[in-house]
RNA sequence: CGCGGGGUGGAGCAGUCUGGUAGCUCGUCGGGCUCAUAACCCGAAGGUCGUAGGUUCGAAUCCUACCUCCGCAA
């Protein structure tokens, strides 16, 4: 039986599971890996590859790194000449123009972390913990021009536990991911695909979440918000405060039945309180710039005798 | 050579500018008080002040190099 030769579009180390699946299946040849181009990154400013060129680099597939595909009309015609029957894109973090969205045989299929059509975009995981979903999945759709809204060929339902956060929901996601891209090449070599149009009244959009998105503004926000806001930016980009001028990042809350204004910083038997909207939240666990992540009671040993000194805002003001 | 902040008893910090053998909060251990306690009181143990070299009569403190942790930025 003749395999099915495929590229793979992809980039983060989230994209790293489904290639491996697909370059180990037996009926499945990863004929070309493309991806964005080695970038200063770190402390330091170090040049690093993207796991997912360092994924094929390792194995041994063609690999073309590039900022733009949309301006590689050559590699866009040899996609055509070396009979690419489909292209799988996963976390590319690049928009694929007409041509080459009509190059490979079958078309092109993108692996998206929602259930579309909730969620187009960018941050699908991290919106779906922002509004307190308590599920969400991963979604495989023929791509078209317009972003996240071609048919749906198959969709995987994945549940959220309340006190989950990014990371972990990430990680989970990661490799059903690859689950659900064997389905789906199940499907492919079977000839049985089904294609399901998107209904476009429940369309909703999760645009790319900014660092200065993780500000938590105690004085403004509910404590519901606060906490998923927290879990859905945990690891990273992180929530944070100030303490004084310095900033401070927050890991983790638990609700405190102490009466505090909104806004309102309190040290109370060696726990760091906060007081929002509706009611009072404890940082429980936090991270001092420089300093290492602590519990708040370690923050609050440093301070010795002048506790008093302890405020908690969001612009960074003594 | 991207910018910046740290490394001091088990934990978190002060002391460094203006060198003179180390202090605070918490924890641990012992004792006391208490019906009782994560509360309170008394006492104790525990530190080659990141590493190496230099300056000095004398270095946690000044100088040099290195190791290491972290915030910003991408």
């Amino acid at each position: 039986m003749k395999k099915l030769r495929l590229a793979y579009f992809g980039t983060p180390d989230f994209a790293v599971p489904v290639l491996d699946l697909l370059h180990s299946h037996p009926q499945v040849e990863v004929a070309l890996v493309v991806s964005m181009p080695d970038r200063k990154a770190g402390r330091g400013q170090k040049l690093q590859k993207p796991p997912v060129a360092q994924f094929a680099q390792d194995n041994k597939i063609p690999l073309l790194q590039t900022p733009n595909i949309n301006k590689e009309p050559e590699f866009i015609k040899s996609i055509k000449d070396n009979q690419i029957d489909l292209v799988v894109v996963l976390a590319f973090a690049q928009f694929l123009g007409t041509p080459i969205l009509g190059a490979p045989k079958l078309g092109c299929f993108n692996i998206h972390t929602s259930l579309l059509p909730s969620y187009r975009g960018a941050a699908p995981i991290q919106h779906a913990l922002l509004n307190g979903d308590s599920n969400t999945g991963v979604s495989i759709q023929k791509m078209v021009k317009k972003m996240d809204a071609g048919d749906i060929v198959l969709s995987d339902e994945v549940s959220i536990s309340d006190a989950e956060t990014l990371g972990q929901l990430y990680t989970r996601l990661k490799y059903q991911a690859a689950l659900s891209a064997n389905s789906f090449i199940e499907y492919v070599l079977k000839d049985n695909l089904s294609f399901k149009p998107q209904d476009e009244t429940k369309v909703t959009f999760a645009p790319t979440l900014k660092r200065e998105d993780g500000l938590l503004d105690f004085s403004n926000m509910r404590t519901s918000d606060i906490k998923n806001k927290v879990r859905a930016f945990n690891p990273w980009p992180g929530t944070y405060c100030f303490l004084g001028k310095k900033r401070l990042k927050v890991f983790s809350l638990e609700n405190h039945p102490k009466q505090l204004k909104a806004g309102e910083t309190c040290i109370e038997t060696n726990e760091l309180l906060v007081g929002c909207l509706d009611s009072t939240l404890r940082l429980k666990e936090v991270q001092l710039e420089g300093k290492k992540r602590s519990p708040d009671i370690d923050l609050i040993n440093g301070y010795k005798n002048n506790k008093n000194s302890i405020t908690i805002n969001s612009e960074g003001v003594q």
